[in-house]
DNA sequence: GATGAATGAGCCTTCATTCAT
DNA sequence: GATGAATGAAGGCTCATTCAT
């Protein structure tokens, strides 16, 4: 990565990766198993690593998890907040669909999409996690789709709607389709379905129901 | 509860409720903290009874959550099934507005809703539950919805559209406002979401959405 | 039974025959699992009556098991106590013969043996009935075949030998047998184990090796 | 053990010597008290640990008993092979009593014997123990019994037999005694009786019992 | 920094025994 | 006498966390 500037020698660098190496361990493990489920003896395994040293870079559990979360779901959202703010000139019913795309490519259509799952299904047990995840995660992800619906409202480029609420109708069938990547569903019922399918149908959907009306 | 005609002695009256109020315990106990992270003891406790007389009405924890699952959800469904076929009369969009209500008040907007995301969330750690629910739950209801998307689509009542695809788009959203009310969003965020008003912003966009295009 | 004499109403022999119900299955029982490993719900069960009755006639487990005991293998000694004394003129080798083969075919062959495998294994956990089958079955029947060698050694019909000793050499082997008929030996590596003809087999020995040296 | 070469921490050598503390433990119990009624915290709490470092060493209770089963009398069964295998010039009636002496004081004198007492009580409850004692004790055991016996047949040493007959007929007494050291028996009536005398007496029978008739 | 042995609280499940009816 | 619902103590097994090396 760094690999001009890196002076270090090799131990040295392997000691930086740990933390990294953990991390990708305990996101595989607590996506495939849930929060409770998983056992960190099987996190620290998978990183190649003792259960002991697990504890050198985090404090706990609960801690091993917000690191996770910071180190995929929290970075994509700041990076979806730049990309907004710099596209002033975009139309408002494109840039909604860019951002629900970038949501489904970069979180929904990969392993870390579970932890979203995760969350709501075993947030009730662990009020700490919540608070973190509501804060870091939620409210900064509403705030940023809110925006763009006020913003296509005022421009008249959507019909007039309640922003807050909409935002609450639009995040939902993405999550649902999250979930259904995590759940049983897709293994049985669901087993054809298509995710891309899904959400063009789902953003065709939007497109004709935000339209102002002629 | 059946008063005049009950010669039973107290204690079999009491026999024949105690499978309800353990059922209810459990539904409270399984909603609140997931089917992994609730204690038999606790069920029991909250029914007035001891663990061991648990066992003697069902076969272990994961009888007892079949059970709920049977006493709660799989009741509806039933009773859905039959609404719907005695409704041949009623236009299509009325009957799927009917439909997505019902489930709403019937079981989304109840504790029941919490099971629904238990099984999102669990299911992957207990194969035989999720056979279980996929078969008595999802497949059935999924079935019904199709059904009326495809009556309405020959009728003319929809656009063409694909049914089992707009099925799963269209159960997203209830679905997650189940979620919703059963993880901590309400108690955070969200807190001031309203449900009826969220299904009312959704029923509008299924109204527009699938109307046939003139 | 007592068929002439019996002036009891129906119901009233119903109730002395209970015991004898419940002593039959618990018998089977036993035998088939040992004493801890019985459940009493199931002698119950297999008796036709209820937990709750089991406990009118029975003080506790132990209790069942004792009148088990006694109901056959004392009653059994007792009557080759009577056979012994009635056979005076018998030659001792006959007589030695006949109270093993009695022995084997009123105890050792029938599930009755079981009840001796049984003590073997678990008398150590319960002292009580450790004590109880002591002194009822094992002090009794040694000193019954011990009585036969001394007599035997002073006819001179048997080589002189320590009566006490060789009866605890003679009993060994039937014990044994009686085991294997009732542990996984029979059924696996000695499933053709003829106990009749390890009887004869055991029987030659006998007569050749207590045979006074000429 | 290894003393002079040893460079490993003291912990570490501490666990190379918990399996065996373990076993030892184990080993009591089991034998004082049977499979299904000794508790595996009792065996932690003799061996000096708690109850889940057991679970470091041994899968789980069967795993624990296999293990003793394997560290004692499959032991002693190997070493007998190849002390049999390397006597071929001995007389066969000597080697007979040479082995089974041999088994009376590796196993039968000894806390070992126990073991074979509690499979003969309690296999049926657990037929894998079952079948794991029957193909690494019992038939590796009797085969070599069965052995000598054709051996001398054939030398003309022994009188003509059924080698696999007489193979039970010799265990059983030594299988008995070994159940009598583990019983109420030695503790009651036969409290008297010296092992010694008995194997004497046995071994005495024997001899006189197999002779070839001249 | 790294290890992994050790801990012990916690949970599901069983079953002898009691007792209200 | 008979019932069977109810009890609660007990035991096998798991796993997050600690700590001596």
């Amino acid at each position: 990565m760094q690999a001009p500037t890196d002076t270090k020698p090799r131990w040295e660098r392997r000691k930086d990766a740990r933390p990294q190496e953990l991390l990708a361990a305990a996101l595989e493990l607590f996506v495939d198993r849930g929060f409770a489920a998983t056992r960190l003896e099987d996190v620290a395994r998978a990183a190649g690593v003792s259960k002991g040293t697990l504890y050198l870079y985090f404090e706990n559990k609960q801690d091993l998890f917000k690191a996770v979360v910071r180190d995929t779901i929290v970075q994509t959202i700041g990076q979806a907040e730049s990309d907004a703010a710099a596209a002033q000139d975009m139309p408002s019913d494109e840039l909604l669909r860019q951002m629900l795309r970038t949501w489904w490519t970069q979180v929904g259509a990969t392993k870390v999409a579970g932890l979203a799952k995760l969350m709501m299904a075993e947030s009730g047990n662990f009020p700490e996690l919540a608070q973190f995840y509501n804060e870091e995660v939620i409210e900064r992800g509403s705030r940023l789709l809110t925006g763009i619906l006020e913003r296509g409202v005022a421009r008249g480029e959507f019909r007039p709607l309640d922003p807050v609420m909409m935002t609450n109708v639009l995040i939902a069938p993405v999550l649902t389709l999250m979930m259904w990547k995590h759940s049983f569903f897709p293994c049985e019922t669901h087993e054809g379905v298509d995710a891309d399918a899904f959400m063009e149908t789902f953003l065709g959907l939007v497109q004709q129901g935000l339209a102002p009306q002629k």
